[in-house]
Parts: C-alpha cells; sequence; structure tokens
DNA sequence: TCTGGGGTCCTGACCCTG
DNA sequence: TCTGCAGGGTCAGGACCC
C-alpha cells in the first residue's frame, strides 16, 4: 500500500479526480450506436428494480440514478432500458485504471468508473497536474472512445468538486456540453466551495442535512460559521470534526492505491417476500457459494460472518457472530449463516437477503481443528470445486441443495445489480 | 414515490478481563 | 471476595458513498 503521505493539506493542485460521464450508459452505446441520441436508462426493470445509470438525455426527463424503475418508466416512457453488464463494465474499468497508472503510481479508484490520482511526481515527466488531466481525457476519448470529466485541485474532496463542475449538464434541448476539466488554484479553494449548498459536501446525506438545517445551515459558507462545539453536539464528535475541515477547504487524506476489501458480500432483493426459513436457507447456500468463491480467488478467509434480513416494511436488521477460525469454505459460511437465521422470525415476510464476510486475513487457515471429518474434506472439495468452475463454467458444479432450483449456478458479482428484473414473459 | 447492491465508517451497548 | 474502572472485542444499527 502506497499513499501521497502528507498528513497537512497539499499546498498545489497536485490531485486529479477522473470521474466518466454517465459510465455505464456510455459503454452500452459504444455496442449499439444507434442508441445515441436517446434517452437510456441502464437498471432493472422489475418493480422492485432501481436505475443504476441514464443518460443525460433521460436525465432530462428527471430519471436519475438510484431511482425506482417504475417512476422512472413513469417520467421517461419512451425511455430505452438495458439490463446492463457488469462484467463488461469490468473489463472497461480495468482498462481505464490501466491508463491511470501510466500517468502515476499513486492511483486510489474509488468505484469502477472513477478513480483519485496524485500526480506530483509526475510532474518533471509529464508537466503539471492541469495538463496531466486533459492528457488523461484524451487519452481515454482516443482508445476507449468514451468521456470523462476532470477535477485538479489541492486535496480529494475538492479534486471530486472540481470533476463534478466539469461534468455536462442535461437540459431540454438536449444535453449542455461540461468544461471536461476545472482546475481550483490554491489560495480560490473558499471562493469555489463556499455558495455551494452544504448537501455537496461528502458525508452530508438526507439525516446530517436536516440537523444541518436545524442549524440554520443552508450552504457551505453557512456551515464554515458554525463553531465547533455546536456542530459537533449536532451532528457527533466525529462527523463534526470532519465537517468543520471541509467546510474551510480542509481535507488531509492522501491518495492510497493498493487498498484491499475489508468485507465480502451478495445480498439479494426478490420478486415476492419470503415468508419460511425453508425457503431462505437454499438461497443462503447459494450466497455462501458464491461468497466463499470470492474469498478463495481473492486468497483471504474471513472470521465474521453477517446476514442481512430487510422485512415487507423495509425494516432491516443484521445479525452477526465472529467464527473461532477464519474460513473460505461455502459449508460453513453456510452454516454460520443458518445459525443466524434460526434465530429470526421471517413470517411478516422477507424481502432481502444479505450475506457477508468480514474480518479478512491472508492466507486463511484451513478450519481442520473445530471441523468434524466433513468439514476437514472441504478445503479439497473447495478446490476442485473452483477448478471445475474454471474449466467447465459456473453451472457445472454447486449445491445439492440448488439443483432444479435456478441451478446450480453460482451467484457472480453484479448478477442482479440493481434489483429483481421483471418477470421474462412481461417483456423487457 | 417507495426505495438495489456492494461497500466503508462510526457509534453505542454489552460483555469480559485484568 | 467484592467493587470500580478502563480497555478491548463483539454485535447491531445508522448513515453515507458510488
Amino acid at each position: 500500500m502506497t499513499s501521497a503521505g502528507a498528513s497537512s493539506p497539499v499546498a498545489e493542485p497536485g490531485i486529479v479526480h477522473v470521474d466518466m460521464d454517465a459510465f455505464f450508459v456510455s459503454v452500452e452505446l459504444l455496442r449499439d450506436p444507434s442508441l445515441r441520441g436517446k434517452p437510456v436508462v441502464v437498471g432493472a426493470r422489475g418493480a422492485r428494480g432501481v436505475v443504476a445509470a441514464a443518460s443525460y438525455e433521460a436525465r432530462s426527463y428527471g430519471v436519475h440514478s438510484a431511482m425506482p424503475s417504475v417512476r422512472a418508466q413513469r417520467l421517461c416512457p419512451q425511455a430505452v432500458f438495458l439490463a446492463g453488464d457488469h462484467a463488461r463494465y469490468a473489463e472497461v474499468s480495468a482498462r481505464l485504471m490501466a491508463i491511470f497508472n501510466s500517468f502515476t503510481p499513486l492511483v486510489e479508484p474509488l468505484s469502477l468508473d472513477e478513480a483519485f490520482l496524485d500526480v506530483r511526481g509526475a510532474r518533471r515527466l509529464l508537466g503539471d497536474a492541469v495538463s496531466i488531466g486533459h492528457a488523461i481525457r484524451a487519452r481515454i476519448l482516443d482508445e476507449e472512445g468514451l468521456a470523462c470529466s476532470v477535477g485538479v485541485a489541492p486535496n480529494k474532496f475538492l479534486a471530486k468538486l472540481a470533476s463534478e463542475a466539469a461534468k455536462p449538464t442535461p437540459t431540454q434541448k438536449g444535453p449542455k456540453p461540461g468544461r471536461g476539466v476545472v482546475v481550483i488554484e490554491p489560495g480560490h479553494e473558499l471562493e469555489f466551495l463556499h455558495p455551494l449548498p452544504v448537501q455537496a459536501l461528502w458525508g452530508v446525506g438526507p439525516t446530517t442535512l436536516a440537523k444541518l438545517e436545524r442549524l440554520g445551515v443552508v450552504t457551505v459558507r453557512d456551515l464554515a460559521r458554525v463553531p465547533l462545539p455546536g456542530l459537533c453536539a449536532a451532528v457527533g464528535e466525529s462527523h463534526g470534526r470532519h465537517l468543520h475541515q471541509l467546510a474551510h477547504g480542509i481535507d488531509p487524506r492522501p491518495v492510497v492505491s493498493g487498498q484491499r476489501a475489508k468485507s465480502v458480500g451478495h445480498e439479494e432483493t426478490y420478486p415476492t417476500d419470503h415468508h419460511e426459513r425453508s425457503t431462505i436457507e437454499p438461497e443462503l447456500v447459494r450466497m455462501a457459494d458464491a461468497v466463499a468463491s470470492r474469498l478463495r480467488r481473492s486468497g483471504v478467509a474471513a472470521r465474521t460472518v453477517t446476514l442481512k434480513i430487510r422485512f415487507h416494511d423495509f425494516t432491516t436488521i443484521t445479525r452477526a457472530v465472529t467464527l473461532p477460525e477464519p474460513v473460505d469454505s461455502a459449508p460453513l459460511l453456510a452454516r454460520a449463516a443458518k445459525a443466524l437465521l434460526a434465530a429470526i422470525d421471517p413470517s411478516p415476510g422477507v424481502r432481502l437477503v444479505g450475506l457477508s464476510a468480514s474480518g479478512l486475513t491472508d492466507d486463511p487457515v484451513r478450519q481442520l481443528q473445530f471441523a468434524d471429518t466433513v468439514d476437514a474434506l472441504w478445503p479439497d472439495v473447495d478446490d476442485a470445486v473452483d477448478a471445475i468452475r474454471a474449466r467447465f463454467g459456473d453451472r457445472a458444479i454447486g449445491p445439492a441443495v440448488l439443483s432444479g432450483r435456478e441451478g446450480l449456478r453460482l451467484k457472480r458479482r453484479g448478477d442482479q445489480q440493481w434489483g429483481p428484473d421483471a418477470p421474462k414473459n412481461h417483456g423487457a
């Protein structure tokens, strides 16, 4: 793991934030150029699905990501809905990250379609941060045919706001091109920052916004004027200090490359609610299979297993157990999850089930000392399952409890990423 | 209007141990 | 042996991000 190393604000605009414009939709347009200029939405069409990404044409109708698909269809009935292809987006993302890494090794991916770069060490070779920002944009357009927006600033938080300001804007007459690259020079941070609405700050969501509004805070300037003790009293000590710094343009967090995941999980919302444990347990087996497979692929094992249940009325509970040894085997994850489920009454209706593994450690300890004979054999079985799937595909092998159901198919990351899709016979 | 999936971080309660 | 306290681990939930 490497980092920019600074613990104080950077005194030059050396941090670059690159954010792809409508990434998922743009990748789809490369595959089908006839969709250009049309309102396009990537997401699940089902009653419980949401919008993952919307073209700027769709956004002009008020459609935005995370919006329930039902509402998006009402706002823009002529929109073309696409299911999305997470594997393809991940492929393109890997190539984008390779481009970023050719400019500097200090790259911190934030998601598939955005990253921070600390380019201060690359100036002598490649020019100043602004030139590098323009060069990155040109290369992504040239090599991938994709547009992005770039923010350049003295720290991460300001660079992100700058890239936001560089983006195109949806209008009734179609997308209005953005500036592409926006630079915040040192000494001009507050001039840029203070007129913005306070929810532009990282960490201000609906709950915090309501608390700040009670203090009379509307803009970042208002927030900067609130004394620290009052702010901490309203939103908590840690959060208060963080927001206070941001409101003054201070963000000491360095760009950190090579960060590893701290948890691995899967969750799924079902088109109809489950009311009995007997129908949830096979789902847990399938999720445990998927999570264990991802753990092994990453070469890690997990000590803590967390079960998440969302009921019909949207109340959500989590139940966790920490195991005596780290595990990466599907049967042991499933056993832990089933034990947690045993203490939960699903009869009110369960719409979502999630399983996640945390407390990750390298070099998995194979769980021999507390395993019974069958479990002791599982490491070999897991290896064999991985090998068969690598050679013959995900459908080739799976837990017996799932045979005859949706199949032996392993749940891959990104499957049903945006909620249950509409039934096939209802036409997508 | 009716809310996905994959994550991270923080806080507070509780329990155990020294 | 009991009590008080501090600190660490665990668990549950909330808030936020893309």
